[in-house]
DNA sequence: TAGATTGTTAATCGATTAACAATC
DNA sequence: TAGATTGTTAATCGATTAACAATC
């Protein structure tokens, strides 16, 4: 066990990608899995998939590879996953509310649990099974279900007051899908999941031209 | 003029987030702002954003700073933002729908012009004032649209499909909500938006033992 | 003029990739 | 045994940060 060594966040986030690689390998009954095997899966370089995997352990065979299931529950308990990991989220806008019906996590042992909003309007709905809460009950309802994540959809003028709440109510990780750079205490650390950064840097690579006959004008 | 360098990924993609704080700047009627005022705005080094713009032009002014709003045309520009982009969106459910009526990037002049779904159910249905529509009519919109960048929202097992559809509609970006690696012709650039990676990610940085109460267990 | 701040070069830091002995 | 593949060290590559002359 090393774990002395601080990971890289550029590891951390590519445990995932192998977890989502591995689980799609073992639902297609595959036992064993080389490093190759899953480079070329999720393009990504077989010395680079090693180095990660070696930080946390030996977990593979030389001459054989990587057995899948074996492998997949060793991330899942890298990522602190092999416990269930309860979630609240912030926003009960359209992506609020699409966020919570989309439960690709609750596989992976996340799971929303609570929701809130500030709006009269959104209080009392209903998503899932869930009640649509009032902030003020945000801080008792974290401690009750012991919610470890909150996921903020409000917009971004009010992203840095959900923020603050959510850190106050004892939360120790955000994902933010707001397009706002927030400050929290160093005890709650902040992932920052708005697309539209993603989506205005794609607009660099197009062509130059809005006109795709750039290179073969005729008129 | 440079642009001769290849300008490395990592730079276009703090560009949006600099386009972001300048445009929050420019609402609060701010005129100029220095590197290291943004720096601070954005949790960057200030050396870092000044290299970054550096590779586009000479845009700030020695002893004075960047001027808000000439800063924000250039960065459009060179984002390829100063004309409208027309983007598709493939997959009608919850994700697909949010994303459809959050229309932040419109103010950027992307938009969201067309929808598609192949289930007989969404079919027909209306999202704002789109009418979604079968994959069939994919090319035929998009070259009539002009549509230039899709964006995937359906299940992993179908994103493969949709984004060969979009490379032979001739989209050139696409971006990919789907927790799936595409493979895509080299003219077709793709983005990853998969937010299920960053989730993840932050249990990893979550405290060991779930019990919140670690160092001062009393019972 | 003095203070501030850029653009840019040089120094540092960190991450990726190549190579290979160990070994299944 | 021969072939495959790991774990790990060394080499490379690239990105970030520091420093500073130029100049507003």
């Amino acid at each position: 066990m090393k774990q002395q060594t601080k990971i890289s966040e550029a590891v951390v986030r590519r445990l995932p990608l192998y977890l989502q690689a591995l689980n799609e390998l073992s639902r297609g009954e595959v036992q064993t899995v080389s490093s190759q095997a899953l480079g070329r899966k999720l393009d990504l370089n077989p010395a680079q998939i090693r180095k990660d995997l070696a930080y946390f352990g030996e977990f593979g065979r030389k001459g054989i590879g990587y057995d899948v299931s074996y492998l997949i529950s060793k991330i899942r308990h890298i990522l602190k996953l092999d416990r269930g990991i309860n979630v609240a989220l912030v926003g009960a806008g359209n992506l609020g509310q699409a966020l919570c019906n989309y439960n690709r996590y609750s596989r992976d042992n996340m799971k929303i649990v609570a929701v809130f909003d500030d709006h009269p309007d959104k209080i009392g709905m209903h998503i899932n099974t869930m009640r649509v809460q009032p902030m003020e009950e945000l801080k008792a309802t974290v401690e009750a279900l012991q919610i470890r994540i909150g996921i903020i959809t409000v917009p971004a003028a009010a992203a840095q007051k959900v923020a603050d709440q959510l850190a106050d109510a004892g939360i120790e990780g955000i994902l933010n899908f707001a397009p706002a750079i927030l400050k929290v205490p160093p005890s709650v650390r902040v992932h920052h999941a708005d697309f539209t950064t993603e989506l205005l840097s794609l607009a660099y690579y197009l062509e130059k031209d809005a006109d795709h006959d750039d290179d073969k004008v005729v008129d």
